[in-house]
DNA sequence: GTAATGGTTGCTAAC
DNA sequence: GGTTAGCAACCATTA
């Protein structure tokens, strides 16, 4: 008897969902049967580098999922293993019970993602199960954006809009969304019930406790929830605002705005794939048509964003070694600090013990919620990198990449890349600066500093930025001490910026020199063949 | 080959 | 308060 097994993996949902909708189409015959499967794979369980904001909002969302298939009366497998092991093991028991196979999932670009999935129909050749991927995490597939492109991967904004505009078709409607998906026999159950094997019951989604995470103190628990059904209310009520929607431009964006944010906080439903992306573009569009005012374009648009999420995806995709300086073609090779002070230093930044209460605060939003405002990563970021602390943007992006409840391999190497002047983004001696800046976002960021930084709540709002050229006699009125309840600034930003410029120019320079001669025209960057 | 142009989001002082 | 030049001057693309 047929066997449709859906493997979840991003694209956490039932709505414009194609691999999932496909194998539900699958089991029209009588006596077939879907079987939803997640794996909880070791390589990110055991690493470190997810957070625990990113992982409750991760188990949140796969909740949410078995949840909508429990309505059908079917159920999520979710196996704990070494994926090939744990599919090994269940086409076994598959095979073994007479039944007929297939597979279905959603394609994944990201570098571990396309080896697992490499060896995964591997072994689907080899016990004869026929395999359907389809592309749905991105608006446009990568490697067809590039084919598309001659084989050269934009690197520049404008170059990659003119290709998905002007040579790539459009936008396919959504998927329906699936109200009905074909229940879970007991039978079925009964066979794959590995609780013997295993040692757990694997059509229970797990909890913090069962994959060996702590859930931290109250106050560092991410107020955002994940899963579909959130994702898609936000959306819902995002959209209603139809004059913000239409006249929305990142830049004017507030960073130090929270209750409510200046921006959709969508992105960490994309990454799971909690939210479609073209759902959302399609949303966007119907908004647009019956806007009377006009709207934005992009860059600075809402789809102007969608769009930037394609573009790393493809940067991504098309550049080796995409999450490394060494041995990325499009990277600048830039000395940065790796003495020992570094690690103190980066310890400082990551833990929100700058002396700056801007970073700091951010850090500490960070930390505590697990979303930061996009600006608000561009100040961070510029101070740990080419600012002020001359610190890898590698070492920067860990920290990011375990924080942030949205990190997404693609979005937040190319946004470390921009932001340190490695790629993308070359003029390096336009510097954030930890003072300046938030005083452009006042009041709000005053409210933020005080919100994030509990001991400043009393600090004189002249000095709230800058909080060690208070007098003492008002530090004491206040009631903080600075360099005993709150950090001395651990760096003079107005002249560390300017050596760090000209340490900038000179890694330009030698980047030149160094550089190889370029290839002939019309061959640069060409995408290795798969 | 060279010059001009534009690049989602800097800061400061001067008008 | 809103706009502009200077800062010292980047890159990728296009004319």
């Amino acid at each position: 008897m047929p066997v449709a097994v859906h493997w979840f993996r991003k694209a956490l949902r039932l709505h414009d969902n194609p691999a999932l909708a496909k194998a539900v189409a699958a089991c029209s015959a009588p006596n077939s049967s879907l079987l939803p499967v997640y794996t909880l794979d070791p390589h990110f369980v055991k690493n470190s580098h997810i957070g625990t904001n990113r992982w409750l909002f991760f188990l949140e969302s796969l909740q949410d999922v078995d949840r909508s298939l429990s309505e059908s009366g079917s159920k999520l497998l979710v196996l704990r293993g070494e994926p090939m092991t744990l599919f090994s093991t269940l086409f076994d028991t598959l095979i073994a019970n007479g039944e007929t196979v297939s597979l279905y999932f959603e394609a994944d670009t990201s570098p571990y993602a396309r080896n697992r999935d490499a060896a995964m129909l591997e072994l689907c050749a080899s016990k004869n199960i026929a395999v359907h991927t389809f592309n749905s995490h991105t608006l446009f597939n990568p490697s067809d954006v590039i084919k598309v492109n001659g084989g050269i991967t934009p690197i520049v904004y404008q170059s990659f809009l003119k290709v998905i505009t002007e040579k790539m078709p459009a936008i396919q409607p959504a998927t329906p969304t699936l109200t009905q998906v074909p229940p879970l026999s007991d039978e079925m159950k009964a066979l794959l019930t590995y609780t013997e094997t295993f040692g757990f019951d694997a059509f229970q989604v797990p909890s913090m406790e069962d994959i060996g995470k702590a859930v931290p103190g109250e106050n560092l628990v991410s107020t955002h929830k994940g899963g579909e059904r959130e994702a898609l209310k936000r959306l819902e009520e995002y959209m209603k605002q139809k004059d913000l929607v239409c006249k929305f431009q990142k830049p004017e964006t507030n960073p130090a705005a929270f209750q409510p944010a200046s921006t959709t906080i969508l992105s960490p439903y994309l990454k799971m794939g909690s939210l479609s992306a073209r759902t959302f573009y399609h949303e966007l569009m119907k908004v647009y048509r019956a806007s009377k005012i006009g709207y934005t374009k992009p860059p600075v648009s809402l789809l102007g964003q969608l769009y930037w999420r394609e573009f790393y995806y493809t940067a991504g995709y098309g550049t080796p070694n995409f999450d490394k300086m060494l041995g990325n073609p499009i990277c600048k090779q830039i000395p940065w600090r790796t003495d020992e002070q570094s690690n103190v230093d980066l310890e400082k930044w990551a833990t929100g013990q700058t002396g700056f209460p801007w970073i700091d605060a951010i850090m500490i939003q960070l930390k505590q919620e697990g979303w930061i405002h996009h600006l608000a990563r561009h100040s961070v970021a510029c101070f740990l990198t080419r600012g002020d602390l001359y610190i890898s943007w590698e070492r920067g992006a860990k920290v990011f990449e375990k924080l942030l409840i949205d990190a997404d391999w693609s979005l937040n190497t190319g946004n470390w890349l921009w932001l340190s002047a490695s790629a993308f983004f070359h003029q390096y001696f336009r510097v954030y600066g930890p003072v300046s800046f938030p005083k452009k976002y006042a009041p709000e960021s005053v409210k933020y500093v005080r919100k994030y930084i509990p001991a400043l709540k009393n600090f004189p709002e002249k000095y709230l930025f800058e909080p060690w050229k208070c007098p003492i006699a008002d530090q004491k009125k206040a009631g903080c001490i600075i360099g005993k309840d709150y950090p001395k600034p651990m760096c003079d930003h107005d002249a560390v910026s300017k050596v760090n410029i000209g340490k900038m120019k000179v890694a330009y320079d030698e980047g030149k020199v160094a550089s190889p001669p370029k290839a002939p025209k019309g061959k640069k960057r060409p995408l290795d063949e798969d």
